[in-house]
DNA sequence: ATGAAAGCGCTAACAA
DNA sequence: TTGTTAGCGCTTTCAT
């Protein structure tokens, strides 16, 4: 409809691509409704009391309330030079361990202010690599990362370091880096639950072995061994397979050592995934868990007394992990001079014995 | 140390506070470096290959290299008024239907060029509520969401339509709402799993209600309730059990009719956490899964075959739905006016049945 | 093929 | 107490 001066009115033509999604709100939108700057908004909303007189405030927060405003982050971290985000890396997301690694510091940072954003690097260096990338990019304010790799990424992580881009370790951390790190003592923890099993009378203990490029599986590996001398079992490089992290890793492995003919009646695994492939061969085979042979791993959470109701294992205080690794990142965002810490996790051991009926 | 004219310079100064992070290298110092325009260097980062000299875009590529460059995205998202992240919300992360599905829309959309950041719920609608508020803040370019109560929140749903914020709804979603959503279809596998129950001789089977606030309970108990009917069963309200959705709850409902005096064979589960619950509260009575009494719930994905092998499921392809819940997304983020659709996953159902012995 | 300048939305130093 | 102004790092007209 044309209006008086002939011109045409645009506002009534809908657009050929039909409604399009109305502009944001802006300090600046508000500041003209009220005839006042946009410093003066920007104050107020701030709720910087002690500038800006509890009049102006008042109806300044109202007008913004009414008109819809919403504070566009983006700009505000641009020129804050900071994101308040913080990234957190994983190897895998099948477990509870990563499951509830992730709740915890998610409830923590969040509390602080924080966005948390996540990347899974599948047990491969080169997606984590390309997440890191990623993650600096987007100008994270600091990374919680679980290494798939002690070698593969030395390099990226040493040049975080030299930028200062916090960065935190949990679980598998990497050794002789300058970086705070949380984890739990595996080799206790192993030893532990290795000398569950001799007590319910295992001898024949294999253990599937994590890969080199763990840090922890040296100590875990150490932990089974020891418990066995303990007891005078002596070492049997047969009883121990090397193997990977994943389920079908866990499952191959116990083929093999089936196929070959070797005798056993525990298998204290790695990681949870493993111990799931090791159950799913044993159970294929038809032999009984655990009566005929047990298996156990260090496992995330109580969740696992649910979940996997079968399998031996030593819990590991994932939630307190989480919380300190946050903690300790909000420590280095602080102050990035503040000392690299490492915390051992050891103070509790939950045992949990396997459901014998089912 | 004094420079030659007598000044005193402040780099040999080690600041009180130690070193201090490395300001990050900008268009503006590569073009100051090579004596161009900033125009230019972006243009040449950008790859603009048609309004920038070959040798020149090689130079400035080459020393952006050279320089440790990094594109700063606040700057570029600000600009662009687009984040380039996608928020995902759901109600809870401890099974492996939310571990998929976050798995796999993780894939698809970083493969776009999208971040995702994820949020729980904890089946809390203010939680959820405060999340949603942040993911607008944030200027995410869109949200996946499986909602954790159809009522509570409509409002801000509703306000997000209007807003125009691309919102597609997955599993759980809310009637009568204009967005796109999948989710899989209810009343078929519910059906289906409780015919499986009947064809293995169960007769009595409880149902675990999902409650009222979330749409998918009314489908699949009516599932429940016909498959019942279909064998000549006839309802009766005494089985079906209203109870929430945590692993408490449905220990709780399990531990009350056994209380009462119930006698049932079978339980058929509105969500998997209840059926942790009730296997739970079942294994405490020393009451035998499956042998005694059956427990079924509609899984996760494949990877339930081996966490939960007692329990009869019917799988839900998950990562189909995340693939699905992704692209509709995009559609939407690509061009608002697209029209909503509503899939609905069922073509395939994957029937597993429990294992027997352990 | 390149440069100058404006502007995304916000905050903060400085002025009034 | 409030306003003016500059600038965070980038892209993109428009001019050269």
């Amino acid at each position: 409809m044309p209006t008086e001066n002939g011109q045409v009115n645009f506002a009534e033509i809908p657009s050929p691509s039909g409604p399009t999604r109305p502009r944001d709100i802006t300090i600046k939108d508000i500041a003209t409704e009220l005839g006042v700057s946009k410093s003066t908004v920007s104050r107020a909303l701030a709720g910087d009391l002690k500038n800006v007189r509890k009049e102006t405030c008042k109806k300044i927060v109202e007008t913004a309330e009414r008109m819809g405003y919403r504070r566009n982050e983006m700009a505000v971290n641009l020129r804050a030079k900071s994101s308040r985000v913080i990234g957190v890396v994983v190897p895998e997301i099948l477990t509870p361990f990563s499951m509830s690694f992730i709740s915890e510091v998610q409830k923590v940072l969040r509390n602080e202010g924080y966005g948390v954003t996540f990347a899974f690097s599948d047990e491969n260096p080169e997606i984590e690599r390309a997440n890191l990338e990623m993650l600096n990019r987007a100008r994270v304010d600091g990374i919680l990362i679980s290494s798939c790799n002690i070698f593969a990424n030395r390099d990226i992580y040493e040049q975080f370091v030299r930028l200062r881009i916090p960065l935190v370790f949990f679980d598998r951390t990497i050794p002789d880096l300058p970086v705070s790190c949380v984890r739990s003592n595996d080799y206790l923890k192993s030893f532990f639950m290795v000398e569950e099993l001799i007590y319910k009378k295992r001898r024949k203990i294999v253990h599937l072995e994590g890969p080199r490029h763990i840090h922890n599986s040296i100590e875990r590996k150490k932990g089974w061994r020891e418990a066995l001398e303990k007891f005078g079992i002596s070492y049997d490089s047969k009883y121990s397979i090397p193997c990977g992290v994943g389920i079908e890793d866990g499952e191959r492995a116990i083929h093999e050592a089936l196929e070959r003919g070797l005798e056993f009646d525990g298998v204290f695994c790695f990681t949870e995934t493993q111990a799931l492939g090791a159950k799913r061969a044993l159970q294929k085979r038809g032999v009984t868990i655990p009566q005929q042979v047990a298996v156990c791993c260090m496992s995330g959470t109580a969740l696992s007394t649910l979940v996997y109701p079968q399998l031996t294992a030593v819990e590991q205080q994932v939630d307190k992990m989480g919380r300190i690794a946050a903690e300790l990142l909000l420590e280095k965002i602080a102050d990035p001079n503040s000392p690299d810490k490492t915390i051992v996790i050891d103070s509790q051991i939950v045992k949990r014995g396997s459901t014998e009926g089912n």
